[in-house]
Parts: C-alpha cells; structure tokens; sequence
DNA sequence: TTGGGTACTGACCAGTCAGTCAGTAGGGCC
DNA sequence: GGCCCTACTGACTGACTGGTCAGTACCCAA
C-alpha cells in the first residue's frame, strides 16, 4: 500500500507511452470487449490518468483503430505473401492452416480482432468497413487465386474458386464463433484442431477432380 | 398531432399487454440489438410508459430471455422432430435445409437470436447457456444422429457422425455471421443460396462410402 | 538557478439509461 | 352513482462513463 500511496508521476516520451496504451488497449478489450473496458480502466493499466488517454487518441473509437492498423496490416501482409508465392500442392497447404489455426483456437488464443469485430461491428461501421477492406477482402481474394492456380493445374476439380475459398475457411470461422461465444460456459463439443483435420480431408475429397 | 396529444390511457389484459411487449421488445432488438435499446422504446413501441414495462419484466434481461423462451424452444421442438424422424436419403434433406437457409439469408430474415446470442453472450453468460443447452446441444445432437443412421444405412462414408454434423452447418453459420457482421456496409461477396448449393454438393462428396 | 516547454493530472461536466414509486385513472361490480 | 381494485404513469434517482481543461510537475537548456 505505502509503495502505492506516492503516485510518483512519470515522464515517458510520447512513442513510448503510446505504446504502453496501445498495449493496456490490447489486453482489456481482448478480456473485457470494446463496449465494457472504460477509459480510465485503460489509463489504469498504463499506469497514467485518464486525461493522458486523450492526449494520444481523440476518441474511444481512435485508440481502437490505431490498435487494428498496428496490429492487423503488418499480418494481413505476411499471409498474403505466402498464399500469393505458394505454387505447390494445395491440399499440403490447406493441411498446414488448418492445423495451425486448429491449435490456435484450442489454446484459446484465438486473435482478438475477429471477435470484436463480431460483436461491435453494428456500432462501429467504420471499422467493420476498414476490416473488410483490409482484411477479409485481399485474403479471401488472394485464397480464391490460390485455389484458381490449383483448378487450371489439375489438382481441383472446376468448381467456383470463390465458393472454395469461402467453403475453406467456413469450419475455421465457426470454431472461432463458438470458442468466443460458447467457451467461457462450456467445455468445447468437439476439439479444433481434429475438426479441421477432418475438414480438410473432407473438403479435399469434396472438390478433387 | 392532435390525435397524439391525448395520450389516452388505454388498460388491457396482462397477457394481451404481456404480448405486446414482447413483440415490440422482438421488434426493436432485431433492428438495434440489446444494449442500444432503451426500456423507454420498448415502452413507446408498445404504447405504454416505462413504468409499465417493470409491471411484466422486472429487470431489461429477464425481457430478453422471456423472449427467448417464448420464440425459440417452440421452433427448437419442430426442428428436432423432423431430424429425428427422418428415414428417407440424408443428401435430399440436408438440400433442403441449405435451400431454405440459404433463402432466409439472402433476404435478410436470418432469425433475431443467433446474431443477438453472438453480440451479447459474454455480458449475459445465463443467457448464452440457455441457448446453449436448449438449443445448440439438442439440434446439433438430432443431426448427429442423423448422420449416424445414414453412416450405418452405407450412405455415407464411415467417418465420425460429430464432425460431420459440425461441418455440416459450418458454412451455414458463416453465411449468417457475415450477413449480420458486414451486411449493412457492403453487398455479400456470395450469394447464400448458391454458396450453400455448393456446400452440400462438395460436403456430400467428400462424405460419400 | 531559473525559465519555459510539455507530459501529465484528476476534478468536473454532460449525457445516458436501468430501475423506482407515489400517485392517477379506467372499468367492473354492487 | 359510487367504490375499489389494479393497470398504468412519468418524473425522479443513482450510477456510470466518454470527454474536457485549468492547473501541476518534470526535465532540459541557457
């Protein structure tokens, strides 16, 4: 208690402390969401004052989309690097995201944009806007080229690559759904990462020539 | 005007009152969602004043799940009786379902709940139990079982009868997460109808012996 | 050592909204 | 007509929270 009592004020140079609030940002809406973290809970964990927040971000919804471009940009362009430059067998490669994200979402460490955007997208339609744009637009386009490249080399049947690429991750985005709403009150009906195994292979057979 | 000024007080049965809150409550948490609705617009809309609400609902949750109640478990008791009594080719059922689901999507009459349930569970975590347990458990059960007894018949390939279930309704519960999710900010990349045409001829595939 | 720039504070404001309750009025009954 | 039960009212409260701003204190430069 005494070594709370002083408050000694602190002085950070601007690029640090807006990290620092980026990051409490980050922690109390991936617990909390948008709608129930406060202000203050933020300026809390940063250790500063509520006053300070406002220095570095004009609103609420500011703080929320500098975390979205800090976060969110430099991934969305790692994976589409990949899926644009990937030329082998596509059903290896389905495999690997699908285990990958599998283990994500057991370990319940399932990113925290797609689930607050879920939940807060009707009030915030500008950031739904921005995510569609920046997100859910390139990859599912850089995923239906991919399946495309895999139709005209043989190695898929001809169906619609777009209708492949949004049956592909379909199974991804329930399980996510289900751990954000379902999993704080029950213990999960199936686990993710078999789950997808069983939909790769599924869909593999589904859309093979 | 004139006729609004009055403000007649009108009194009527309490289970005639009881309705038509409800329905009002329906009404306006289908078009704004829980939290941006107010008790006094519930009020308004069914004509009444606030106070009167509190006479029915004695908090604004036991409103929401009323509703739940009163709406859902009836249309939970015919879904599963259908699964449950469905003998005839699985492959012609589940074309029905994505037909009909896939109808309900593109005109925009996706059911209130789900997308309430998603927004809201982590604030009301009762309530996201009970939907959990009266529906999600039953229906994805009956589906299992559904796919059990085509598994056992050789109509369908000998896989695990849960996953199936599970990704049978994946793309499903995608087309409705991305219609209430982007809906009102962009045209639908796929339309529902046929993306879940798709989805049942590839799921089938990749399910058959 | 002092002055000034600025990072920072926290009390305050304004708006919102769930929930309350003392009082009002409609209508059935004698 | 008059009584009384109860459905109904709506002004009010209390708690909350996004955002403001006059003032404070730290640090560095001269």
């Amino acid at each position: 208690m005494s070594d709370l009592l002083p408050k000694k004020r602190v002085r950070l140079s601007p690029d640090v402390r807006r990290d620092a609030l980026l990051q409490a940002a980050h922690d109390l809406f991936s617990r909390h969401g948008f709608a129930d973290t406060r202000m203050d809970d933020v300026a809390a964990a940063a250790g500063v004052s509520k006053g300070t927040v406002y220095l570095y971000f004009p609103t609420k919804e500011a703080l929320f989309e500098a975390l979205l471009r800090r976060d969110v940009l430099p991934r969305v362009g790692r994976i589409l690097f990949v899926l644009n430059h990937y030329n082998g067998p596509v059903g290896w490669l389905l495999k690997r995201v699908a285990h990958f994200i599998g283990g994500k979402i057991d370990a319940g460490t399932v990113p925290l944009y797609p689930k607050l955007l879920v939940r807060e997208a009707s009030r915030f339609p500008e950031l739904a806007r921005f995510y569609h744009e920046e997100v859910i637009t390139p990859v599912l386009g850089a995923l239906e080229d991919l399946f495309r490249r895999a139709i005209s080399r043989g190695e898929l049947g001809g169906g619609d690559a777009k209708f492949y690429a949004h049956l592909f991750i379909a199974p991804m985005v329930k399980a996510a759904l289900w751990y954000f709403t379902f999993g704080e009150i029950s213990a999960p009906a199936v686990r993710a990462r078999p789950y997808l195994k069983a939909h790769v292979e599924t869909f593999l057979r589904g859309v093979r020539p």
